[in-house]
DNA sequence: AAGGAACGCAACCGCAAGACG
DNA sequence: CCGTCTTGCGGTTGCGTTCCT
């Protein structure tokens, strides 16, 4: 892709239209975002969507590029251990979004959002005292059939700890969380697959500081240099 | 095969907090 | 202080796709 050619398709979005784009983001948006970001940096946003000649609020570029575009993003399925983080924090920390993407890698806190919605809110009924409901079973299942560094005992704890109860929400968790080892999940982010979930003491550490993040190297897979683009 | 229902996800909206002049 | 702008967050919506009858 030649950078001159993203100029002119620049100036075609500006031409396009005087209003605001709004809805789904063409390709040709998309590279332009991408490239201005490259060579530019994030942040802001509304001076970096009308310098890159992008039709669009700053907010939608904003949007567009932490929840889609972003180096490290992952998308597809969420692997087992995901599904049971994300239940884990959630029944802790209630619909904090952004805090427990935090704890994902490479997810976004809109597609964890969308998967508690989808994949385990629409599951999970009030239910009497002692009775699992449908997403635990579910869990359990999913956890049967994974590779994990957990046992299935501790799986059937987490649920118990996490799902069941009389109340149904807002349960007390079990005290020996699962959760991520920071540093190799960034390395299942860089291609060598999903890293071992850990019991962890450092789980402590890791909450009292929520802004725990990572650096831009961390997540970015390929070296700007090696991408296909010439500017 | 058709069409209605359900699902999944990208994107938008409104609000709050922080930064800045 | 106060007003304005920007950023970040959580809730919601719209629409394409898949499933079901």
């Amino acid at each position: 892709m030649e950078f001159a050619r993203i100029n002119n398709v620049g100036e075609c979005v500006r031409a396009e239209a005087a209003a605001v784009r709004k809805g789904p983001w063409t390709v040709e948006e998309d590279i332009l975002l991408m490239s201005y970001i490259a060579l530019n940096g994030d942040g802001g946003w509304n001076n970096l969507a009308r310098a890159a000649g992008l039709n669009r609020t700053g907010k939608s570029c904003r949007l567009r590029w932490l929840n889609y575009l972003r180096p490290g993003i992952r998308h597809g399925n969420f692997t087992p251990e995901e599904h049971a983080l994300v239940v884990e924090l959630q029944s802790r920390w209630g619909n904090r979004w952004s805090k427990i993407a935090r704890h994902l890698p490479g997810r976004t806190d809109n597609e964890v959002k969308n998967f508690w919605r989808t994949k385990i809110q629409k599951k999970r009924k009030p239910c009497s005292d002692g009775v699992t409901d449908a997403i635990a079973a579910e869990l359990a299942t999913t956890y049967s059939q994974a590779s994990t560094s957990m046992s299935q005992e501790s799986c059937s704890t987490l649920l118990h700890g996490g799902l069941i109860s009389s109340t149904h929400v807002d349960v007390a968790v079990e005290p020996s969380l699962l959760y991520w080892d920071h540093h190799q999940s960034f390395s299942s982010v860089n291609g060598a697959g999903a890293g071992p979930m850990t019991a962890l003491p450092e789980l402590v550490a890791a909450e009292s500081s929520d802004n725990f993040s990572w650096a831009f190297e961390d997540v970015w897979p390929v070296p700007l240099q090696s991408l296909n683009f010439s500017f």
